[in-house]
DNA sequence: GGTGAAAAGTGGGAGAAAGTGGTAAATTTT
DNA sequence: AAAATTTACCACTTTCTCCCACTTTTCACC
């Protein structure tokens, strides 16, 4: 399980360095593949290969003779790659990644439970509920 | 499994140099063969051998006697075509595939589970689920 | 709190692979 | 038979990937 965050940084290659509590909760060890997803809210989600099986065999699932079903699988395939570690735990964001989530050089990462998401700093600022107040509140409509 | 999105050009003489990660998708090494099809929504589909075989062996358990799957049948075999990867990993897409999907220069080459769809541009555009809420939404109605 | 060691983070460079274009050969057509 | 079109193969350029080395931080032990 994933969690805390972590700012973190592009370099000019546009490697990102996974912070060392983020990637020791990765199951298998190495030769470390994760895939990584143009996701929600023009954020990167890395998932484990484990975690990324379970989803993909949803969407395998689908009847690609089925007109909407055939651009659902589409949609998702198209914002899916698979990503490898190098030998000093980095891992190279293409461009293509880059430009949908507006990573520059700053980078937060956020554990969120069984994924990995990656943000620009601006944009997660948008998606987190940053007063406790209204926090406690969403806690309550959702949890017994 | 093929995944992810890339720009690729066609070369005057009508040859798609494939990504290298599609490439390297591709079970079955060299010499390789793949099978082109005039698919759904005016694209192009590549598929392995292996794939391809499982799709032949549905149309041809189609019955001939009957009129409708008789032409469905020949409807199949006329839009596929077998082609080859030179050795520096093109393949060459014949004119009257080129002209089907309205491939001129600029082709997206998309990774889509099993097989591998080649895309004009623009067409492309519509038929993919470009509103990341339009895709939550659909990902909903479908997944558990 | 200081010092040292080990791990994490950062940057760069060399080598390999991918992309691109061209040429030669073979086949087909007139 | 000659010419043109097509196909296959070769060579060069450029990009990227992989790995190594250095710097910085953190943690533990003194």
């Amino acid at each position: 399980m994933f969690n805390s965050q972590y700012d973190s940084k592009l370099d000019p290659k546009g490697r990102l360095a996974l912070p060392a509590k983020i990637k020791a909760a990765i199951p298998q060890a190495n030769g470390m593949t994760l895939m990584l997803r143009m996701a929600e809210d023009k954020c990167l989600a890395l998932y484990p290969l484990v975690e990324y099986r379970k989803l993909e065999s949803q969407i395998k699932s689908l009847n690609i003779n089925n007109a909407e079903q055939r651009m659902l699988q589409r949609s998702f395939f198209n914002s899916i790659v698979e990503v490898e570690l190098d030998s000093a735990g980095r891992l190279l964001i293409p461009k293509l990644y880059q430009t949908y989530a507006s990573l520059e050089k700053d980078v937060v990462v956020v554990g969120m439970g069984t994924r990995i998401e990656l943000w620009n700093p601006e944009q997660y600022l948008k998606n987190i509920i940053v007063d406790t107040a209204d926090l406690s509140g969403l806690m309550e409509k959702y949890l017994s």
